[in-house]
DNA sequence: GCCTGGCACTCTGTCCGTCCGAGTGCCAGA
DNA sequence: TCTGGCACTCGGACGGACAGAGTGCCAGGC
């Protein structure tokens, strides 16, 4: 078990490091904070510090970084979360109070995280399979062929073509759209496949065809449509990465077009609080020198997607994860008024 | 006027430039190229380019390399636009016909544009303006809340709250619906404020309101949604950029996330056949080391939005040229289907 | 008149040795 | 257990020498 001045030893270098970005010293710290100690004592926890892996030394007679598990214990017991000042939570509240739809609510939260944090800014779309059924609605574009427009609670808009194997005629079609409203108007994603189960029962033979594709198409844009969408914003802050970089920002910049890991990313974070993944504590090779910072929004208490940043492992967490924070309060707030 | 000669050295030049990255001397030039004349010769050449302004020196003692300006000429009179081949033709083909939905068409453009030309890709959507009106929906979702949908004939889909000065029948929101369709269905989007204007006048006294309220968030989103939704895929590529790195590749991410410099871009860009800006031709100054290569694309001879590729001024522009062109129309045949 | 070979010149990038400073580890003493 | 002192190590900066690439110019040849 390390002291309590090793921890705070720890601490100090934490901050100072992702202060000047450069490997720190036993001098410096001793100046920079009242440790009430002189360097020697701080370079011989130094030394204990690094051997139990919190700290490393990048060449001999260089000063020391901290490693994923120093961020991690300095995430875990040194930091809190630093909150958003009054003017900052009034700047993000006037931001996203203008958006005119979900669209622009999550274009919006992209932008604001952005800023807020200098770091790439990822946001999810409310994920459909937590969100509930607002309307069902089928437009007739030809006589076999359906528009199938899927609304949920959250503003989100799904559609969908669907080409009916037999014409569809629009009293038929108006038969449908009242009746699927009926039995999932309100009801949640999740639930849709079992409510809709026996539908083309209740009609005519030669439509069965029609409503059982009509209905499969819906199911599938359930599970395909599911979790798939999200925005980023901010890659211009990859810049600001570091020195050695078209090595680091390149994996960077690979994995965030591929939305498939980024959703993986943000799945694996916890429902409830902000979580934080410190390099490699981080699946996907290429984001190794990365950190992720994300948590969960929505309306009320159900978490119905997440938003999150992904930065160098050397941030600022205090600031990043109360930014993070702040900003998914705000968005579900907005989400529960529209 | 430049001999033909030296219009060989200038391609010359540009191609091998092109192909190592780095500054071109006579010597090299005449053994990779069979210009039938000595390097002395081609130094003369050179001298006299550069006179012009088609190419300079990075420093004295070192070789030349193509000015924006070289690029231009060669462009304009020295390259033709490299056509695919079959297999990549079909590859093309194959890729974009799996889309299942216009957010897929366009999606999937942008991934195939960034890897055949392995740069940044933008793909603008089908712009509104220039689509017809497939059908336009009203959802009544509250008592005084109703939901427009908007779909175009490209696929598009656009979707508005609206809320109503006083609460909005079903039978009215049929009747307007029935109204609004008869008059702009299979219409040019810039042809509807002209045909919906006199609309209300059919309308009780107490409905005119919501009904002025309805075409007004129509006419809106007509304007605003304009032009404005894009794309954009392969800023991986970037890192491929250069050796001065973070300078150039800084305001490249900025400008990429400024959709409204890149909708100007392409905007600027002439409707028929592919265009090509090179460098300082780019009014935006962050661009100013990069290439805008850009082309229409639509169903028929219509051109309905722009996609094209951001890259180096150092680019492979033939082949560039003609993936962005064969893109285009394969993306257009698309849509002319769905 | 145009092309060519030759030559002197210039500049960059690199390699190498030196030096300085920061930082460390260790030890003896308070 | 902390502290001051000291020797040691190593990386980065500085500077000179050098090789190589490329140029411009000139005199001569076709």
């Amino acid at each position: 078990m390390l002291s309590e001045r090793r921890l705070q030893v720890l601490r100090a270098i934490v901050q100072d490091y992702v202060g000047t970005e450069e490997p720190v010293g036993s001098k410096a710290l001793t100046e920079r904070h009242s440790l009430g100690v002189s360097p020697a004592t701080v370079r011989n926890d130094m030394a204990a510090l690094e051997d139990e892996g919190y700290i490393a030394q990048p060449h001999t007679s260089a000063g020391r970084i901290p490693t994923d598990k120093g961020y991690r214990l300095f995430v875990d017991k040194l930091a809190g979360v630093k909150p958003m000042t009054a003017p900052e939570r009034r700047a993000i509240q006037n931001f996203l109070d203008g958006a005119v739809d979900l669209d622009d609510v999550v274009a919006r939260t992209v932008r604001l995280l952005a800023q807020l944090t200098r770091q790439v800014a990822v946001v999810q779309y409310p994920s459909l399979t937590r969100s509930t059924v607002r309307h069902v609605e089928l437009l007739s574009l030809a006589p076999a062929r359906v528009m199938l427009v899927l609304i949920t609670d959250t503003g989100r808009v799904e559609q969908r073509m669907v080409d009916c194997p037999a014409p569809f005629g629009e009293a038929s079609l108006a038969d449908l759209r009242a009746r699927l409203n009926s039995r999932v108007a309100g009801r949640r994603f999740t639930d849709v496949p079992r409510l809709v189960e026996d539908l083309p029962e209740g009609f005519d033979v030669e439509d069965r065809g029609t409503v059982a594709t009509v209905l499969s198409t819906l199911l599938e844009t359930l599970v395909e449509e599911n979790e798939e969408r999200l925005m980023i914003g901010g890659t211009a802050n990859l810049t600001r990465f570091g020195h050695d970089f078209p090595l680091t920002i390149r994996p960077v910049l690979e994995a965030l077009e591929e939305q498939v890991v980024l959703l993986k990313l943000l799945g694996e974070a916890g429902d409830s609080g902000v979580t934080v993944r410190i390099g490699h504590e981080n699946a996907y090779e290429g984001l190794n020198s990365t950190s992720v910072v994300s948590v969960g929004y929505g309306s009320g208490g159900e978490t119905v997607a997440k938003l999150g940043v992904v930065g160098p492992t050397r941030m600022d967490y205090p600031g990043t994860m109360g930014a993070v924070r702040a900003v998914a309060r705000y968005v579900g707030q907005i989400l529960a008024e529209s």
